[in-house]
DNA sequence: TTTCTATGATTGATCGGCTT
DNA sequence: GAAGCCGATCAATCATAGAA
């Protein structure tokens, strides 16, 4: 049930104008990473977000620490290994530089002392 | 079984709720803001002043609230006009003190 | 204490913009 | 002109804090 808005340019304050804006509406397309399973049959079309292993992030996370970027036969090489596709390969190399710069950022002075702790 | 689940035990484990005053601050802007709920890293760095917390947490703030709002706008209703006669609440008594030192002034 | 809900954090993946 | 990167965000989920 929506509300015909009524008073759009009148703020009644004993009304709750809930308006839906356009942030409200935005919408992620699923992932393309659909890659219909080999025997699947069940009717999952696609389980959308990957589960990544334990063993694949392991491997992922040591191949980071070597290099922070990809070429590209390094990143078929993975792909093939972990079996993922080239692009979760390299999303994940992106997201985790992400996070990277993110920990230096933060985990850098946390200005007010905490000694106080323990 | 499949117990592998156990997300590296993850940091989130020792999460402490923000402090009351804190979630009044971001809410006050989130409602404050609803047509545009998106604080530029500026007004992200003041919040997290004024809340006493790390800019990425009030990203996280703004992230998990805008995902809950809309998808449940109904529910968060009543706490939306509560901030929102809040800030009203807020106007009004900077004008009535206006008013009042305008007086004052007048003989 | 047990159950259920509110909430902060994590993360695979998307979106828009810019560079190569 | 497609491909990769960055920064921000989304969206689903995890694990816990707190209410019931």
């Amino acid at each position: 049930e929506d509300k015909d808005p009524a008073c759009p340019s009148e703020p009644c304050p004993s009304a709750g104008t809930a308006q839906t804006f356009d942030w409200m509406r935005v919408k992620r397309n699923p992932p393309k990473t659909a890659k219909v399973s080999e025997y699947g049959l069940l009717g999952q079309p696609n389980p959308i977000r990957t589960n990544f292993t334990t063993k694949q992030l392991t491997e992922l996370e040591k191949e980071f620490h070597f290099n922070k970027y990809l070429t590209r036969a390094r990143r078929v090489e993975i792909a093939a290994t972990l079996e993922l596709n080239e692009t979760q390969v390299k999303i994940w190399f992106q997201n985790r530089r992400m996070k990277q710069k993110k920990r230096e950022k933060e985990g850098l002075a946390p200005a007010v002392a905490s000694r106080s702790a323990k | 079984v499949m117990i592998l689940r156990s997300r590296f035990l993850d940091a989130r484990r020792k999460r402490r709720n923000f402090s009351k005053q804190a979630t009044e601050i971001l809410n006050e802007y989130f409602y404050s803001h609803l047509s545009n709920p998106y604080p530029s890293e500026e007004a992200k760095e003041e919040l997290a002043k004024k809340c006493s917390i790390t800019v990425s947490q009030v990203s996280n703030w703004f992230g998990n609230k805008r995902i809950r709002y809309k998808k449940n706008i109904g529910k968060f209703q009543e706490e939306a006009n509560l901030y929102a006669a809040k800030t009203a609440v807020t106007a009004a008594h900077a004008v009535a003190a206006a008013v009042q030192n305008n007086q004052t002034n007048s003989p």
